[in-house]
DNA sequence: TTGAAAGCGCTAACAA
DNA sequence: TTGTTAGCGCTTTCAA
């Protein structure tokens, strides 16, 4: 039993159930049940209860009840160690709104280190020590074996982006529509005139770069619209894009505008520009993919499509509640694909 | 006690220490003494307690644990939610780092989010339900009531970033000598022949800005070069810069370098030059400051002060460490300030 | 060096 | 509507 402390001061330990319940002249069940089924009490019963709950500054032991009900309302999430030039601002924001949106389901985010060595080392002892109640997971990029793992563990757990590989994913997820976004760029660039509209992506083995570059095709495609020779394949370097816009920008029919699979090509494309004299949105047309700080705060604000992370931490909450509540079954089609934005700014 | 499962597969619920007892034909008390004080058992016996965890693939359960020894093995953080541009790539390298460090120690992250209106709420809660072992507490600009709070409570946390407004703080910290980077910065501009170098911060009233535009003003002093009319008090945005760094090329004695309190307005300056027809590092050099994205893949590389996010991560776990081992009174000097190094580019 | 007993604070199941 | 009993899985005594 916690010693006696009031609600602002703090001695050596807090009170429990039993100093509620004897403060309030009631059984321990019942200042059990004023917490978690309250309908349960008698008005005035309760009110003496949440009284003496406030009197003492009360809040329930969380690893009794943790013990007890078997749960955590912890969500576990791995984290990569920091890697040279991988700062990701849009990491930053996708955590700062699952915090949020877990928050409001009545859970906290848990988070553990991992590296690609060993893929499921951290996943498979929380789960052992019942740590967490569930996962978050979002590097999805390498053929996620955690995501099988998992699965064959029946681990509740929703994925940040989707499984490239699978054939027919069993498990729940929540991802951007990339070709949606570089549709979205294309026909932006389309009804602002241009006809000769470059796509400047990733290596053909990305399937993210894929996904992307198919936004583009299929807006061109539907225009009518040729992309012959208007594509180009490169690394994901401010230098790569730099050479690759250079290159198409060389050719017989030279692009008006380019639609990059990342801000850091659109980096490169306008390093072009700079270097030719040519504007930047009034000479050629440039988009950037993901409305990253470079994008904003470049002199000539770079239009890029943007990630709608906000929502979607909160789509895998929604996913992680579906999963975690009650029944087990889950919603039928846990799959989520949400559409970016156009951030236009004076690139284009 | 838990239904008998093998290493791999996953029944209803995992093993626990009367599974593996049994298995090992001992008591639970032994298989506790394996885990936690492996030196007191015969060499034999922990061998075959030892085989039969890793035979039932046994992890102790945390909430049990957490319960017995009123520990938790968390550390609590608050993340304020996703503000409008204030996506934070510099906050992405300090967490990894910190799950990490906390890791090695022994510690997990737990996540809770918090606004600004009620700066204690989630804070209190955790800690009445001894839900985490101590805090990080990084959002210390507002003259951090937390800490204040905190330190009343008796909650052991460690700041990263100094308290500005107090004398004489108890708490422990971590921070980064902002002035160490712009004076690094200026010295290195000194030594590329610089002597008219100006600096464009932030407003007065904000103690970090200070603190670098001091280093700035310091290494010029110890050099004797002038900083009269040398000098900008700005917003913290790219056009705020850009205007700045005009005025200051058209003053009577024009700067030929710029130390600039941020990345955001040393784009700025860049963006000026660039009007201007300058080169930067050629006709004008500018440093900014955090080693942003922006810095590093602007078509002119930025020279930037670079905060050294890993080491002050390890730092705060150490100091954790200080705090919650054992004795309690933790280290006897327990503030850490750490030297920012500098990213040289080409734009010096 | 090992084992037995007790209890951390809570909630589920049942009884009154 | 409220109270009693039991026990979640672990570690801290203490005894053998």
């Amino acid at each position: 039993m916690g010693e006696r402390s009031a609600a602002g001061g703090r001695t050596t330990s807090p009170a429990t159930l039993a100093d509620v319940a004897e403060r309030a002249g009631v059984s321990r069940q019942t200042v059990s049940n004023a917490l978690n089924n309250p309908g349960l009490l008698r008005e005035d019963t309760l009110e003496r209860v949440q009284h003496a709950i406030v009197e003492l500054g009360y809040s329930p032991n969380r690893a009794a009840r943790n013990l007890r009900t078997r749960t955590s309302s912890l969500i576990g999430m791995r984290m990569s160690p920091p890697q040279e030039g991988t700062a990701n601002a849009a990491m930053d924001r996708f955590l700062r709104s699952l915090v949020r949106a877990s928050e409001d389901a009545g859970y906290h985010l848990l988070l553990f280190p991992g590296d690609d060595l060993e893929p499921v080392g951290g996943y498979a002892n929380l789960l052992r020590s019942t740590a967490v109640d569930a996962f978050v997971v979002t590097d999805t990029y390498l053929g996620n074996p955690q995501a099988d793992w998992l699965t064959e563990q029946r681990a509740p757990f929703v994925a940040f982006g989707r499984p490239w590989g699978e054939a027919r994913p069993a498990h729940p997820w929540v991802d951007v529509d990339g070709a949606a976004g570089t549709r979205l760029a294309t026909e932006h660039l389309v009804s602002r005139g241009h006809t000769r509209i470059a796509w400047l992506g990733w290596h053909r083995s990305l399937p993210i770069g894929e996904d992307r570059r198919a936004g583009w095709a299929g807006a061109m495609h539907r225009r009518s619209l040729s992309t012959a020779g208007l594509a180009a394949r490169v690394e994901d370097t401010v230098q790569a894009g730099a050479q690759a816009a250079a290159a198409l920008l060389d050719s017989a029919t030279p692009p008006t505008a380019f639609v990059c699979a990342s801000d850091t090509l659109a980096m490169g494309v306008l390093h072009t520009l700079w270097i030719r004299q040519l504007a930047p949105g009034r000479d050629v047309a440039v988009v950037g993919f993901d409305d990253s700080q470079v994008a904003q705060v470049y002199p000539v604000g770079v239009t890029s499509v943007r990630q709608p992370l906000e929502e979607a931490a909160v789509e895998v909450v929604r996913l992680l509640e579906g999963l975690l509540g009650g029944d087990g079954a889950g919603p039928e089609r846990p799959h989520v694909l949400l559409t970016p934005t156009l951030a236009v700014r004076e690139s284009s």
